[in-house]
DNA sequence: ATGAAAGCGCTAACAG
DNA sequence: CTGTTAGCGCTTTCAT
């Protein structure tokens, strides 16, 4: 037997077992193929060894480091970090569920002032064939990274949708926010209130346009009247309660469906400016189900990152097991987190 | 030349520049080794065929795969999760500077009602080679990890006190949480408050008493009384808020220092119930300069995360580079996150 | 059902 | 300074 502090090899277990090499390989990757003696001979052999295979060339045979490569922006906004967390721990359990592991790597340094290389990190990655396959979270950027690593061949699955090319040939799975407001919509509706307001972003941003569909959707199935009771604005707490008071004081409305929970949290400071109680007196619902919402009571669209993450995994477990994949795009539905607001 | 489809090889950039794979690889490796001119011949070669060496290979060749593992628990509180984000984040950047890539995995399947293993996950890594080096997060609870990892003669840098074993042979980088709760005590004292109260954890956390350490130092030191002016309950927002709403009637303190944002959160709601005015009626400060403090404009004390991460990477990077380190334990300091509170 | 040979792409050790 | 040789640990033919 070698060094105890080295791990143990193929041909440890192999001159253990007394059986060659080939046949140790083809107890793990290929059991059938062994006689039932031998078999549980090898593995007594293995488990006594603690036999584990070398990752660098068992990638180096197989041209495969079963390893799933995700990039982390430096900085982000709040829900972001928060959804962030929630998809990552998803996925780092989903993905070794199937046999691999997250490589989390960033673009780069950001020179002062300028943009981030949106490209940056991946193609070292890619050339040096140190992951199987990318997870690209930031689509709504309009980014030019599927475009990039279609062209490149190189397997990967977005969360969010392609807006800018609907027919995109590549898998992606995303959350239908249209729908989830659409539902927080319905939700404050059928507690009475018909004076509902929408608190958006400013117009420019997909996510911001398809989360006030949803509203707008949903006021007009209900026979509901929108003139007046919107706003979009930078997404602050500041910036929510001068928008929400505004909309307060000019149309009075009962209830405020908003783009984001820090909107949301401007509603609630705006109301409470007024001596408005929130919950009988006026509603309001949240987007994101941040930490905030679930402090402060605060009813909130929730999005099935979980489920996203999954999804994602199952994805790229059929593309990189059979090179093709069977969806080519998903939409989740959110949920509604009902809380006092 | 090669397919293109297939990354580029050593062999590939030497037939190009007319050298020996040795001497491509020198050019990578130890360039000062090549005359100037054959190293830009080799180099044009290079980027002519956008050569990246495989990190398969070279993992296999030099027994080092340039991945340092952090394990990810599924799920966790918010202000950890949080945490996290900052951390990873921070983490991942420092690691690109050193040229590390950080692999994420998890505990594996923790059945119902069990806790999880705490070792789950590392066997498998070190055994296969697969990462370098582990950074350990959870050594608050009194974790096996870094004994086990120890023993295994496992490089490894541990986010987080060896409380129990003050001796412990390892690496380590904590946060001074004392030292910000004093630097937060204080704070409130140099705004005019004697009667500061502590709202803390549960006895059993190393952390909660640190932390609570620190209000009692800058307690002694400023010779004010400490009496009956703390509280000890579980870490939740309505816990805070019946206990500081406890406080304020039996003892009348004018300032709270939490151990935690959502003490603090509660805190606030005991003194907005009694319709006191936070800020200059009473202060408060949190801890961990969560979201939450962010967007209610709590005052918190803010843990350096992104230095933690920078000085863990710096020691590991001693660790793997000479075999040894230096370091041996580093307490950074926190920072007050002054805000409305 | 098991074994022998070859080679993935790279770098350490040595030779020239 | 450059080239040759060998081999890291594994899996994939192909024999047996």
């Amino acid at each position: 037997m070698e060094n105890p502090r080295l791990p143990a090899t193929l041909a440890d277990v192999a001159e253990r077992a007394g059986v060659s090499r080939q046949t140790v390989s083809n107890a793990i990757n290929n059991p059938d193929l062994l006689r039932p003696d031998t078999l549980a001979r090898v593995r007594q052999a293995i488990d006594l060894l603690g036999y584990t295979p070398n990752h660098a060339a068992r990638q180096l045979r197989t041209r495969s480091s079963r390893l799933i490569g995700l990039r982390l922006t430096p900085a982000q906004e709040f829900t972001a970090n928060m959804a962030m967390d929630r998809f990552v721990r998803s996925l780092v359990e989903a993905s070794r569920e199937v046999g691999y592991h997250v490589l989390l790597f960033s673009g780069g340094p950001v020179a002062e002032g300028e943009l981030p290389d949106p490209l940056g990190g991946y193609d070292d990655l890619l050339r040096s064939t140190a992951v199987d396959a990318f997870v690209i979270t930031d689509t709504y950027l309009g980014n030019p990274q599927t475009v990039e690593l279609s062209a490149r061949r190189a397997p990967f699955v977005a969360f969010g949708r392609p807006w800018d090319e609907p027919d995109a040939a590549h898998p992606w799975v995303d959350v239908d926010g249209a729908a989830g407001v659409q539902a927080a919509t319905d939700h404050v509706r059928a507690r009475g209130h018909e004076r509902i307001a929408w608190l958006g972003w400013r117009p420019g941003s997909r996510i911001g346009e398809d989360r006030r569909s949803g509203w707008h959707r949903a006021m007009t199935e209900h026979g509901l009247a929108t003139a007046g009771l919107e706003a979009a604005v930078d997404d602050s707490v500041d910036a929510g309660r001068a928008a929400a008071g505004a909309l307060l004081d000019a149309a009075g409305p009962t209830a405020f469906v908003c783009a984001s929970d820090t909107l949301a949290v401007g509603a609630l400071q705006a109301l409470a400016d007024r001596g408005r109680s929130v919950g009988d007196d006026v509603a309001v619902v949240g987007f994101d189900d941040s930490q905030v919402a679930q402090v402060m009571g605060l009813t909130s669209v929730r999005q099935p990152l979980e489920q996203v993450a999954v999804e994602i995994v199952a994805d790229l477990s059929d593309l990189l097991g059979r090179g093709e994949y069977a969806a080519r795009g998903l939409l989740l539905d959110p949920t509604l987190a009902v809380r006092r607001t």
